[in-house]
DNA sequence: TTAGGGTTAG
């Protein structure tokens, strides 16, 4: 007996991967007549692939999916069971910026309940899915709680939309007083977590849920590895790998996605040769795992084998997208690669078609005043068919201050003010600009108006990783417990810097107002000291410190970093707001330039 | 050989 035609077109639409190759299948479709001529199972069937089809394909192929279900009703052919979790996950998928996609799950509950399916288990799941992405997660939750029937994937999608909106709280709840919960359950929970910039919670989600006996998914240990990146923790980070290395398959288990986590844990602990390696190491490569190393090695300085990388990838047959370019364009910029950075910013739009945004435009001007092009920068900046927010006047004033451009620096300033009037940090850095240029009396007024205003700079922190564990200072030591030792390991080691290599704390990073003596305790309580003198009191004599701090390392930290280098024997690590600074024998890895 | 949930870069 031969097979149904339909059984054979089925299998054709599952198999296609793009959208242009359903719209083909589909065109045959309607020359052969069979998605209406066939009997009425078999052509409501046909129907519900080809949404299936397109809803798996994305971009604008999900609203042809809802284009697909218009035909069915048109038709006179009755949608069954199958046809709306297709559909919804169609019009999900859809919505953002689509009405007909937002009206259309609507109208898709309505025909539900008036079809009578709303008691079926895969409905009332479509439909929670459905309202999550709407935003609308109160209609979820009555979903949820009124339905004959739920399930752990029920409460797995409810959980996973709390946290794509932000609500973690309202997941966790949810996750902790659900019946059962299965392995992924516990994976949406930690990705909720990490997409919600809970890190820490995200681990110790993982630690109870090795305890429970659940194994980790190849998906957990994606989020795992992406809370280890952004703590910076690399030994959990580590872990995992040696984890994926030794539980069954070997390097075989390690798929795109991990491989991805992988190389962006490495470099975002510091060790990018470690992420080079796991990248050279993958099987199948795609533009997130390039676009990733790319980032990384950026973030170490590495610019010119970031931009040589970012031309293989060219090579090998991968287009760039918009993310890719801000890689290569950070690159350019941790490195003072001003002709390149020209060059890919302009090949963005005229090679690939690619529109810069506002990241694009806020590498390039950093680029530019940097290197000391501020009248090139300012043109940019006001070139630019967006306006520009606070992240870009901001890398325009860096490079003013940078260059002592005092006159530049207050027109910006006075931009940047009005866009964020209450972001104390603007002061700050109008008033190192009136430091720098010699203009005190100046500074003194910035500083006097940033306080009348009660304004003050987000508390500078840094946090450094000992015998796995993270520990966190603010400036001064702040409230751990062995903030005063470590103040004190931190003097005993600056007294030998003095001794030593004449080291003298700088004075232009201080607040302008404080007394001389003062000045130099200031500095001294600098968080980035105070963690390095615990590293030194608590991990072993070769080992490498790590630290990582919320804001830019100053210039005076970097000097004092440098010399403990050379003076002590260490390599040390800090990764700061922007980059990874990598101290050997009294040299930075940014070389000076940062 | 027809359904639903989780996963990486900036």
């Amino acid at each position: 007996m031969s097979e149904p035609s339909c059984s054979v077109a089925h299998r054709l639409l599952l198999r296609c991967a793009t959208g242009a190759q359903v719209r083909e299948a589909h065109a045959s479709l309607m020359v052969t007549g069979e998605l209406v001529s066939s009997p009425v199972a078999a052509a409501v069937f046909l129907h519900n692939t080809l949404i299936r089809a397109y809803a798996r394909t994305g971009g604008a192929a999900h609203l042809e999916a809802i284009l697909v279900y218009r035909h069915l009703l048109r038709s006179a052919l009755p949608p069954d069971t199958h046809t709306f979790p297709f559909l919804l996950k169609a019009s999900a998928a859809a919505l953002p910026g689509s009405a007909i996609a937002a009206a259309q799950g609507g109208a898709a509950h309505a025909q539900i309940v008036r079809l009578g399916f709303s008691g079926q288990l895969h409905a009332t799941n479509a439909l929670i899915h459905f309202y999550s992405l709407a935003g609308d997660l109160p209609a979820a939750r009555r979903l949820l709680e009124t339905s004959a029937t739920t399930d752990v994937v029920s409460f797995n999608t409810l959980i996973t939309g709390y946290c794509r909106s932000g609500n973690s709280a309202a997941a966790r709840k949810l996750f902790d007083e659900m019946p059962q919960r299965n392995g992924i359950s516990w994976t949406a929970m930690i990705s909720g977590h990490v997409h919600c910039g809970e890190e820490r919670e995200a681990l110790s989600l993982f630690s109870a849920m090795q305890s429970s006996g659940v194994p980790p998914m190849a998906a957990t240990l994606v989020s795992v590895l992406s809370a280890c990146a952004q703590l910076g923790a690399l030994e959990q980070g580590r872990w995992v790998h040696r984890h994926l290395r030794v539980s069954g398959g070997g390097a075989a288990t390690i798929n795109v996605f991990l491989g991805t986590a992988l190389i962006d844990m490495y470099a975002k602990c510091g060790e990018v040769d470690a992420a080079v390696a796991v990248f050279e190491a993958m099987p199948e490569r795609n533009l997130l795992s390039w676009t990733t190393l790319i980032g990384g090695l950026a973030v170490h300085g590495r610019g010119t084998a970031a931009l040589r990388l970012f031309e293989q990838m060219e090579t090998s047959g991968v287009a760039p997208d918009d993310v890719a370019f801000v890689a290569a364009l950070s690159a350019c910029s941790h490195a003072g690669l001003l002709d390149d950075g020209r060059r890919i910013f302009a090949a963005m739009r005229r090679r690939y078609g690619v529109e810069p945004k506002l990241e694009h435009y806020g590498c390039l001007v950093d680029l530019l005043a940097r290197g000391g092009r501020l009248t090139e920068a300012m043109a940019a900046v006001e070139e630019m068919p967006v306006s520009p927010d606070g992240r870009i006047w901001s890398a325009l004033m860096a490079g003013c201050r940078f260059h002592g451009d005092a006159k530049l620096a207050e027109r910006v300033a006075e931009r940047l003010v009005a866009l964020e009037p209450d972001n104390g940090g603007v002061y700050v850095l109008l008033a190192n600009v009136y430091g720098a240029a010699g203009r005190h009396g100046e500074a003194v007024r910035v500083r006097g108006a940033m306080r009348r205003r009660c304004l003050g700079k987000a508390p500078g922190w840094s946090s450094v990783e000992v015998g796995g564990e993270v520990h966190q200072f603010t400036a001064g030591g702040g409230s751990h417990p062995a903030a005063a030792a470590a103040r004190a390991k931190w003097a005993a080691v600056e007294r030998r810097l003095r001794e030593e290599e004449g080291y003298v704390p700088g004075r232009e990073e201080v607040l302008v107002e404080v007394e001389e003596e003062e000045k130099d305790a200031a500095v001294g309580g600098h968080s980035e000291k105070i963690a390095m003198g615990f590293a030194m009191l608590r991990s072993g004599e070769g080992e490498r410190m790590r630290i990582m701090k919320n804001l830019r390392v100053c210039g005076d930290c970097h000097r004092a970093t440098k010399l403990v280098s050379k003076v002590f024997r260490r390599e040390i690590v800090v990764r700061d707001r922007t980059r990874f600074h990598i101290f050997r024998d009294g040299r930075c890895s940014c070389g000076d330039y940062w």
